[in-house]
DNA sequence: AAGATAGGTCTACAGTCGTAGACATACCTG
DNA sequence: CAGGTATGTCTACGACTGTAGACCTATCTT
């Protein structure tokens, strides 16, 4: 790691928590299949078995690194008025590709692949993202209308991100923070006007 | 494949088209990574050897089955007042968990994780799907409206199908394509009213 | 029927993967 | 200072991966 990498001081409570940001890192950079035991480990600077001996295994380490990443409130919104459009400002902001690269929707979309890492985070979300933004809407349909909101929030970072679709990439961030306003705005009312 | 599996009739595009249908199913249904040369070339009848000899590697049939794949028209609609009702509901009927599992957002969702596999699929958005969705918009900014709304339909096949969100799979279709018919509305204005 | 060629397979290699058991060493306690 | 234990490493295994070259054989042509 450091120039002078001298075998750092034995902390099982700091090693163990070294290895679970690696496995972030590299989780969230390429995904479950992407990422290996011996990759994650010569990061946090110890040896593969020890990830092992210390997660299980590497499912139990995603699932740790999952839960771990999806636990950082994303985006806190006090007034339901403003939500979208503060949402929406957030969204745009930190899907720029210049942006920091650590975040819980890339690692979920690298990471949906493989079967097994689609259950652990189809759990994670329930336990952490969906009751938060739930709580965030009213009405009734406010647990479906929350995984609406957070399907677009997952698909614009799949296409301007994960993809790196050239019209959204380019696109200017003022309009862009506009039109999204507008759909989740469209997802924050209970029920559709059905004119 | 079948019961009697006498050696099929010597026929080199007959093979080719076997091949390049059971690399769609295999890359859909796990991926790019997850996906196997072996696994494609069994479901096609073949040794894993002719794959590449017909394709030269795993990359390049990758790309022509993604190329297939989101060649086939997913919606077509004729009205510009109509999409937003006519995507939505077919986006309901096409994410239904019991649906037909093939269909290029699954292909596309599984694969973003390998960063080759990224490039491809950009590549070919570009080429098919992100055309034929921009000439249905009108408007400046159509392309990146189009990108949106492709967003919007990828998140939601990821939520609901590749997760396996329970408050999406267990949502009433008909509120559910009322709900996403007001994103694609909200989409398909060239401009947000700034009110 | 005999040869030519397109179509397919066999064997194998070099690499990576996750993981297990035995072993070594730094640190704290007496 | 001596011992014990927590902490970390080494070696290795079996399975799987994509792919290359040599080889076989069914089919068509003459």
């Amino acid at each position: 790691m450091s120039v002078t990498d001298q075998p750092r001081r034995r902390d099982a409570a700091a090693t163990r928590e070294a290895i679970l940001r690696a496995a972030i890192e590299a989780f969230t950079r390429a995904g479950y299949d992407g990422a290996g035991v011996r990759e994650v480990a010569a990061a946090a600077g110890v040896t593969a078995m020890l990830v092992n001996r210390y997660f299980g295994s590497k499912e139990q380490l995603f699932a740790e690194a999952v839960d771990r990443s999806f636990a950082a409130p994303t985006v806190v919104g006090a007034d339901p008025a403003a939500l979208p459009a503060q949402l929406a400002a957030a969204l745009v902001a930190r899907t720029d590709p210049a942006s920091e690269p650590l975040n819980p929707y890339l690692l979920m979309l690298r990471s949906a692949g493989n079967p097994r890492a689609a259950e652990i985070m189809r759990e994670a979300i329930g336990r952490h993202v969906g009751r938060r933004l739930t709580g965030l809407l009213t009405g009734p349909d406010a647990g479906e209308r929350a995984e609406l909101v957070l399907s677009v929030i997952a698909g614009v970072w799949l296409m301007r991100d994960v993809l790196a679709t050239p019209a959204l990439t380019g696109a200017d961030p003022g309009r862009l923070k506009e039109h999204l306003s507008g759909v989740i705005q469209a997802l924050s009312r209970p029920s559709p006007d059905p004119a």
